[in-house]
DNA sequence: TCTGGGGTCCTAGGACCC
DNA sequence: TCTGGGGTCCTAGGACCC
């Protein structure tokens, strides 16, 4: 049996544990550049406030219901979720950890499942003070859905029989199943199907046909056979991506090379965090597509390396000429992002037959660069060519402390 | 005026190779 | 007038997830 637990409303219950004066009321979280809701608490969900609503959208609900907003704070979620799945850790030895705030764990000989698993909740609950919901099922996506439901019901749900899985799926949204999106809710909307015993009943053949492979996982799963299968070991990234919207729009190519130049070192240091070089650097701008009456462009460019770097100033004079070719005059750009992939292990370095390798002296600066500003700050040491007044950068009013973070912000108790 | 960021997987088509 | 088959790599786009 696969369990899924999550926190509820993780950001902002992760918000309102260091503000317990919040606790019964409102709270909502904003996404980067406080641009939408991105995480409500049940007051705020009962206001009316809707999962990305776009904060200018709701400010008069803001104000009505004296809603608390907070900027998101990712260091501090990525730390509580650090200790929420330390907990968990201690009841499923094979965990599988699938966003910052869910984990599938694995129930193999339990048996009084109806007593143990609330037991998991409350001490997950009291040891973090996050709260929790547990699903149990057969497959992951009916632990899924076992989860959702439970969030009615008490925050846990076991669906140990067949008598309980046909009665959950029948009143069951088809819309709020795991891997259907808008797109295929179109579909099934347009066919009457409704709910996920509905969807459950369409041939297997029709899965494959309208939603690929990934569909023929989904009939399998809801039957109760397991297609997907528990991942304790995260498989290698794939990609590393850092990408912002600007908190104006940018028209003049120098202001761009600025953002750039900082996106582009801060993929640099995550990939030495990893341990990490890439082959192919991409470089992508987008223009606001909710505007119609401003030009629009999304170009996109990838550069292959010819020696897989992880160094700064590699990146950097990549990631600028590039951009530098992609900019149109005349145009509001409103985000830029660079994507790593081409990924290989910072050990085994494929060197090019036809360039010298610097003999480790990029890799000495880098060192350097991390060494400094992991001691003296963030941006103690960085490229000149990311500006001085950086007017592009994120906004974010409403940014609470790092209290399980940094020293100079620990509640003090009187 | 103001609408997030970081991922995965799948499919299809074109260029190129032998 | 007639022009193959099998493969890889790369790009782009679509759909989905939290």
């Amino acid at each position: 049996m696969f369990a899924l637990c999550d926190c509820n409303n993780f950001y902002a219950s992760a918000e309102r544990l260091f503000r317990p004066e919040l606790n019964g009321r409102p709270v909502v979280v904003l996404s980067n550049n406080d641009g939408c809701v991105i995480a409500r608490s049940e007051e705020a969900k009962a206001c009316g406030i809707k999962m990305g609503d776009p904060e200018f959208l709701v400010r008069d609900l803001i104000k009505k219901f004296a809603i608390q907003v907070f900027s998101s704070n990712y260091v501090l979620y990525g730390d509580m979720s650090e200790r929420v799945m330390h907990q968990l850790s201690r009841w499923f030895p094979r965990l599988d950890v699938y966003s910052i705030d869910e984990a599938f764990g694995w129930l193999g000989g339990v048996r009084e499942l109806e007593s143990y698993v609330p037991r998991i909740r409350e001490s997950v609950v009291r040891n973090t003070g996050i709260p929790v919901s547990i699903g149990v099922a057969p497959t992951k996506t009916l632990a899924k859905l076992a989860n959702k439901m439970s969030k009615k019901s008490g925050g846990v749900l076991v669906l140990d029989s067949e008598e309980k899985i046909t009665a959950a799926v029948r009143e069951f949204p088809v819309h709020e199943l795991w891997g259907v999106g808008r797109q295929h809710y179109k579909k099934f909307e347009a066919l009457g199907i409704r709910t996920a015993a509905e969807l459950r009943d369409m041939p297997e053949m029709w899965f494959k046909q309208h939603m690929t492979i990934m569909g023929q996982r989904m009939w399998n799963e809801l039957w109760g056979r397991p297609a997907i299968p528990l991942e304790q070991v995260r498989e290698v990234k794939k990609g590393i991506t850092v990408s912002r919207s600007f908190r104006n729009y940018i028209e003049q190519p120098e202001i761009l090379a600025e953002a750039v130049t900082l996106y582009a070192s801060r993929l640099a240091e995550k990939l030495r965090r990893e341990k990490l070089r890439c082959l192919y650097l991409q470089v992508f701008l987008y223009t606001n597509k909710n505007r119609e009456d401003h030009p629009q462009h999304f170009p996109s460019h990838t550069h292959k390396l010819l020696i897989a770097s992880n160094s700064t100033t590699d990146l950097v004079g990549v990631a600028v000429r590039v951009s530098a070719k992609l900019f149109r005059h005349g145009v509001k750009y409103r985000k830029a992002g660079v994507i790593a992939t081409g990924l290989v292990p910072e050990s085994e370095l494929q060197l090019n037959a036809f360039f010298d390798h610097d003999g480790g002296k990029k890799d000495t600066v880098s060192a350097v660069l991390d060494k400094l500003n992991l001691a003296f700050g963030r941006g103690t040491l960085r490229m000149a060519s990311e500006g001085y007044e950086k007017k592009w950068r994120l906004k974010h009013e409403y940014l609470s402390k790092g209290y399980t973070t940094r020293w100079s912000d620990i509640i003090k108790v009187k």
